[in-house]
DNA sequence: ATTGACAAAATAGTATACGATTTGCAAGAA
DNA sequence: TTCTTGCAAATCGTATACTATTTTGTCAAT
């Protein structure tokens, strides 16, 4: 089964001309700069894009895949939106997903691995800026499950954090403060160094919940 | 933000004339019909189905995004395939999904809950014919995790499940026999029913894992 | 003012058409 | 024979063009 001569092996896939229109797009949404609900004119992208509507629909479909844009027939796409408890299930599976890679992580860690995280959550703590906490938190999220090997794995976790980004960017840093997560994130790499998967996946998995909490809380207020 | 009058809140989207073609190749890449490396030739598919290329070829992206489908650029796209590495690390993966789901289906567990899971069972072990046995098998663990009312993670367990189906659905069942999946199929409902979540994941995970193991061995041996 | 009907404009969806790339095959050279 | 070389056919990728549906704007009747 195995095929290493196989075209789609290592196989990064020559760029078609919905690539890029895709890239753009999933771009904007994840940041915030295409809000949920926005309607996605096909000729306007075509026309900014230089294309026809072809590639753009395409890219579109993929987008919908993704669940970041829902078709109507007839009325075209729109940035999809998710509800309150569409985000808190997100989470539930973020609890699945990250506990699981961490799991697979720890027996696979070196001195390095300690070394560079280490040194990423003392950044963090001297940051002042509210932007930077957001993307050094999920590098040192990412950098805890990489070791794990299981790229589909890493990727899935990738595309929730995006995914939840888009929502959930500003508040949670904003309204927590750093107490609360520094203090675990320390907890977490401390039991990794330890070599206790049990005591790094129950400290990952209270962060995640903790964090759940505070979501929940934020959503009710009316977000 | 919720808006249950939003076009997209339960919205059967229409169909498009790319809905069909869509539904049509995943079935039969799925249900091994179109074995891995198969070519997807555009203007073929666009005849069978009565339509031009351009519903097919966003049939075709959807299914790329799915990861069912690569594309090469003027090549077309092929069936994918998985590797042995990857078919096991999707097992990985359903550890994870799986054990949470289950965890949050528990505690929302009633008695005609545990009354269907347990007929079922027992029509299981009177079946005598191996192609029910693999339906019956991914129907018992739907039914385990239903109660927890996640979607978006019963999705992606399903999701899983017909992906591992197109390269498993054989094997594990004439390999393995009945007995060591009837009883540990029983344990986990038993710990169910004993309201015992801790057990019931444990038991789940034990379960999967003799799965991996299998599915490793036979991989060995040169599918 | 408000509503309803209808025409006009905008937009989506898809077939057709065509240039570009790859593949298959045959003829000739080593 | 085996390896090039060079068409010809097949196939892909996308622009153009046309139809169908939805949205918008106008005007008359209430």
């Amino acid at each position: 089964m195995a095929n290493v001569t196989h075209p789609q092996a290592g196989a990064k896939r020559a760029t078609s001309a919905s690539d890029p229109i895709y890239a753009d797009i999933k771009a904007r949404i994840l940041s915030g700069r295409l809000p949920p609900a926005t309607p996605l004119r096909q000729d306007e992208i075509a026309r900014s894009h230089g294309v026809s509507k072809i590639p753009v629909r395409e890219a579109l479909r993929r987008l919908e895949v993704e669940n970041l844009v829902v078709f109507e027939k007839n009325k075209g796409a729109t940035v999809r939106f998710y509800t309150e408890t569409e985000i808190l299930q997100l989470l539930d599976i973020r609890i699945a997903l990250e506990c699981r890679a961490l799991e697979l992580a720890v027996p696979n860690m070196i001195a390095a691995d300690f070394r560079e995280t280490q040194a990423l959550l003392r950044d963090y703590a001297q940051k002042v800026e509210v932007s930077e906490w957001s993307r050094l938190n999920v590098q040192f999220h990412q950098m805890l499950y990489e070791p794990c090997g299981n790229r589909q794995l890493l990727a899935m976790i990738d595309d929730l954090q995006q995914k939840l980004g888009q929502y959930l960017r500003l508040l949670v840093t904003e309204a927590t403060g750093l107490e609360r997560p520094m203090r675990e994130h320390q907890d977490i790499l401390s039991a990794c160094m330890a070599g206790d998967v049990d005591a790094a996946v129950a400290a990952l998995r209270a962060h995640i919940e903790a964090t759940k909490k505070e979501v929940a809380a934020f959503l009710r207020r009316g977000a």
